[in-house]
DNA sequence: ATTGGCACTCAAGTAGCAAGAGTGCTAACA
DNA sequence: TGTTAGCACTCTTGCTACTTGAGTGCCAAT
């Protein structure tokens, strides 16, 4: 087992490290932190520590640097996650204020926590996998389209055009609400597909294309809502630490422009502790990330965890002040979703 | 007056530096160029060309690189604006295909001129300045919200969700609904203040409140369009270009991420020749975009221009490429709207 | 277990040097 | 008058050697 000064000796490198950005050693530690040894005997731990993997000498003579094995130790153990300061409860509160609808509320989210970590942020649009329709609604938009609106009880709107190819009949339109509102109010997105087979068939055949048109893009939408998004913002302040990461920071920007890969590396997230779960560097899977940590969280809605949100950053991040914002963002954007 | 042969070496420098991303000095130019003279006669002629201030050396010994000067004046006069490519316009082509919503179209568009020109494009979201109301959709979102849906004829469509504060009331709604549209259809935006002043005191004095909340958000959303909006693409690819950047990238980056720093960059902009507005360099009246260019065009609709779209890059980028893929790109997305 | 001492290593900075690219000028040339 | 060759000069760049300083690892003494 690792003795307690060691365990001390690795918080202070990582505080200084993460501090100062330079690689650590004996004598600055010992000049920083009241350790009551010398620096002979930090040596001896550092060497003890190297040896379990937790720091590492990036040359025979240079100080200490924290192992990503030696960053997750720090988190897990040797801390208490902060409180986030006045200023920055304020902050939250004054960003959060008087945001309407679900775009403008993620949307101010997510610069919050960009501004708030001076990393990049990331929120994800709520899936709506659980969530069932409350309303459909057809509204003639040209003389050709419709606009086609999906409310469901999460709250979320979805607004859609389908043109039709043809002159729309307004009757007919009317008919159609009718019928799909009747058929799908407080139906669960997933059985949707089921519930309409056999709509088409009802109507008379001049209008079945339309129809077929219009539940082909209603399927379409429901779709849409599996297939997830995500919003950032911060993405300069990626730059403005581009030395602070290792290596290149390329496989990063790519992951950033690809949707895709994002909602990979969040969707394999699972929470830990304090409901905020946490990658260091090669503890993502995704090649290209070794130099990157990743801090997730779950919001909610309706006591159930409907998206995720959290901050990008290079490893050598304050993680307790990250994870403090990422923790308080996800739990006043559940608050606010809780109207 | 500058002699012909001159101005070759103008457009020859410029192009070699663009490729070459180095100085350039006579014995390269004239290996790389046919010129039928030798480098002492270009020198001459670069001798010239420094005095008129269109090329500049970074050290005494070393080659030459253009100004903004330099930059303009080849732009301008030295040139035809190239062509797409075949490849090119077919990524257009299939890029754009089946684009339903303006959303969806505007997003695409972003991604397609970032791709093509390696630069971070920006995509400004039409004002709707001239554009009158084509309907108003109410619908009843939950218990205590209503959804707001402005359709414009313009085609863009907008929502928002109003809440009430009170247990909504649905045959209120649909009155309100019918007087919106027979008082408002056709009307221009500029032109709905001034119709609705009246509209409360004609409902019962119950719902007078609850009225005036909607007038107040439909009147909002109408002032929303003003406030202009702009999406970028390929913001990644700043930084692999951050060398290309005699200087910082961080007001570059600054820019990007505020807005209204961007839109009044762009608002500057008024197209010149080929229809494609460019600054080049300290052209640009903003603080620290003196390394950076900006190509720009409108887009239309309707025979009008709605709102604009660009690229911004180094100063040092290929500019007959980029006005090219900007002008195409605009050209596109006017069919594209025209339906 | 801790400490002081000491030899050793390595990165980073500095100075000197040679090579190469490029310039400006001048004198000759067509 | 425009063009050219030649040449001295400048400046960057890369290389090498050297010094300095921070930091280590180990050992013997406490």
């Amino acid at each position: 087992m690792i003795p307690d000064r060691s365990l001390e000796v690795l918080r202070a490198i990582v505080q200084d490290y993460i501090a100062s950005k330079e690689p650590v050693g004996s004598k600055s530690l010992v000049e920083r932190h009241a350790f009551g040894v010398s620096a002979a005997t930090i040596r001896n731990d550092m060497a003890l520590l190297e040896e379990e993997d937790l720091i590492h000498a990036p040359h025979t003579s240079a100080g200490r640097v924290p192992t990503d094995k030696g960053y997750r130790l720090f988190v897990d153990r040797l801390n208490e996650v902060k409180q986030l300061g006045q200023a920055e409860r304020q902050a939250i509160e004054n960003f959060m204020v008087g945001s309407a609808d679900l775009d403008e509320t993620l949307g101010r989210t997510v610069r919050l926590l960009s501004s708030l970590t001076n990393q990049v942020a990331m929120v994800q649009y709520p899936t709506l996998g659980k969530a069932s329709i409350r309303h459909i609604e057809l509204i003639p938009a040209s003389d050709t389209r419709v606009l086609m609106v999906l409310i469901t009880d999460s709250g979320r709107i979805q607004q859609h055009v389908v043109e039709l190819g043809q002159n729309l009949d307004e009757s007919f339109i009317a008919e159609l609400r009718g019928k799909l509102n009747e058929l799908l109010a407080g139906v669960p997105l997933s059985a949707v597909a089921e519930k309409i087979t056999g709509l088409v068939a009802s109507f008379v055949p001049a209008k079945q294309n339309q129809v077929q048109l219009i539940l082909a893009n209603l399927l379409e939408q429901v779709d849409a809502n599996r297939q997830e998004k995500i919003i950032l913002a911060g993405t300069a302040n990626l730059v403005k630490r581009e030395e602070d990461f290792a290596g290149s920071i390329s496989p990063v920007l790519e992951a950033i422009e690809e949707q895709v890969i994002l909602l990979k590396l969040i969707s394999e997230m699972q929470a830990e502790q304090h409901g905020v779960s946490l990658r260091i560097g090669k503890e993502n899977s995704l090649e290209g990330f070794s130099t990157a940590s990743v801090v997730v969280s779950g919001y909610e809605n309706q006591g159930s965890e409907i998206a995720k949100l959290g901050v990008i950053g290079p490893t050598r991040m304050d993680y307790l002040s990250n994870i403090a914002a990422v923790r308080a963002v996800a739990r006043y954007l559940t608050k606010t979703l809780g109207n």
